[in-house]
DNA sequence: GTTTAATCCAATGGTTCCAA
DNA sequence: GTTTAAACCAATGGTTAGAA
């Protein structure tokens, strides 16, 4: 059981970054120290949504609508580690870097927890995207980190596998998308080295725990499970 | 940290079971075991809800409904150890039995989970509950199991602290709101010499870390917590 | 009054569907 | 076409209001 290298990289990640990057998370253990009230819990629980009219998916913008540029993120492109993305894209090592920021979202969400004695999140859950966004931090969405996850699983449990795919991938050209679907396989080979454990394999390593195994992956995982034990039985 | 022990009672906790009671669990593994479906997965889960119509709670039964004696089950009595309640009672060797059986539910979920390759649940879940009805163990609801896990954390963290609350509580005839209400003070203490960590106690234990840690308890030792500190800090 | 358990409800994990 | 993320939705943990 090898818990991969945690070495961080330290050069500008994002080039391009709309004024929001690497801000260092110096705020100490805020929220007001008097909290005794047992009958009544502390209330200003990380702003939970205030019932509200349910809104129907806007269709397109209208024409006439006040320009507030809510631009969203540039896409990624597959880069080799070390390496900035340049024009209006995000490189991987960028990518890798938010799941390390949702890790200290969800320490401080703890902490606020221990502190006020509610119940206590193991996993990067909704409320830690509330807190995220609420620190700041909009450029992280729970789609786009459920997206990629397993890429991130990769990374972190076999760097040199990790690293190789991603120069392979950048020299042939290849999308994100396509380098994203080739993530999956090292790491069913994993789970099959490891007896089909892929809970397991994602609980043992320290930075992974805190994320949920991505469906697909452990589909994939039932999949291949069931191939294999099929091709012992037959000829 | 100490395991306490497990040997279960073996004669009758429930006299007055309408016919339910310790049915032995000699059921296989069931489930039909072909299911390679990796976009479609299996479907078979363990009954979820057809979206229905909502319905409304239904007020007081109409005196010309037809009479399918759905009566509930009877109520607990404060008993000691080994004692079986008479009458149209139970008793609380068969309220922790509820617990165990649960347990052997859960595992029988966590099994079909695995063997589907679904996503394993780790505590007594909705999911769990559902498929103790579907069992045929109908005298389990959540509610209910809810209402009591601190009472069998007790049981199971300081049995001898647990039997002497039993035996006191019924020599002075208190009601089982009472014998319920007294069960949490010896868990407060409990936190208490363990750094006020309610939620590692209950997980460090075999039988308890499949139950969450009620809410009510997390608030007592919160509230109990800053009660200590307080009185370091002044005079 | 006490005790049980159906019902409700906001917040969740997970995904769809669309905008860019 | 690819990629992003707002919005949706069924199922959950937790509780309330009520029945026995």
């Amino acid at each position: 059981m090898m818990f991969p290298d945690t070495a961080a990289q330290n050069g500008p990640l994002n080039l391009n970054s709309k004024d929001h990057a690497q801000h260092e998370h110096s705020h100490g253990l805020f929220g007001p120290p008097g909290l005794l009230a047992l009958p009544e819990p502390s209330s200003d629980n990380e702003g939970r949504q205030i019932p509200r009219k349910k809104q129907k998916r806007r269709l397109s913008r209208e024409p006439g609508e006040d320009g507030d540029d809510r631009t969203r993120e540039h896409p990624f492109i597959v880069t080799e580690p070390g390496e900035v993305a340049r024009g209006k894209k995000n490189g991987l090592d960028y990518l890798f870097d938010l799941y390390e920021q949702c890790a200290r979202f969800l320490d401080e969400v703890q902490q606020m927890a221990r502190e006020r004695g509610e119940k206590c999140p193991t996993k990067v859950t909704n409320q830690v995207f509330r807190h995220a966004k609420l620190k700041g931090a909009s450029y992280i969405n729970k789609p786009k980190m459920r997206h990629y996850v397993h890429c991130y699983a990769l990374h972190c449990l076999d760097k040199d596998k990790s690293n190789f795919l991603r120069k392979q991938f950048k020299e042939r050209g290849e999308n994100v998308g396509a380098w994203r679907q080739a993530c999956y396989f090292p790491l069913v080979d994993m789970a099959r080295d490891n007896g089909w454990d892929i809970e397991g394999v994602f609980v043992r390593n320290e930075k992974l725990r805190i994320w949920y195994v991505p469906t697909k992956l452990r589909q994939l995982c039932h999949f291949e499970k069931s191939k294999d034990s099929d091709s012992c039985s037959y000829e």
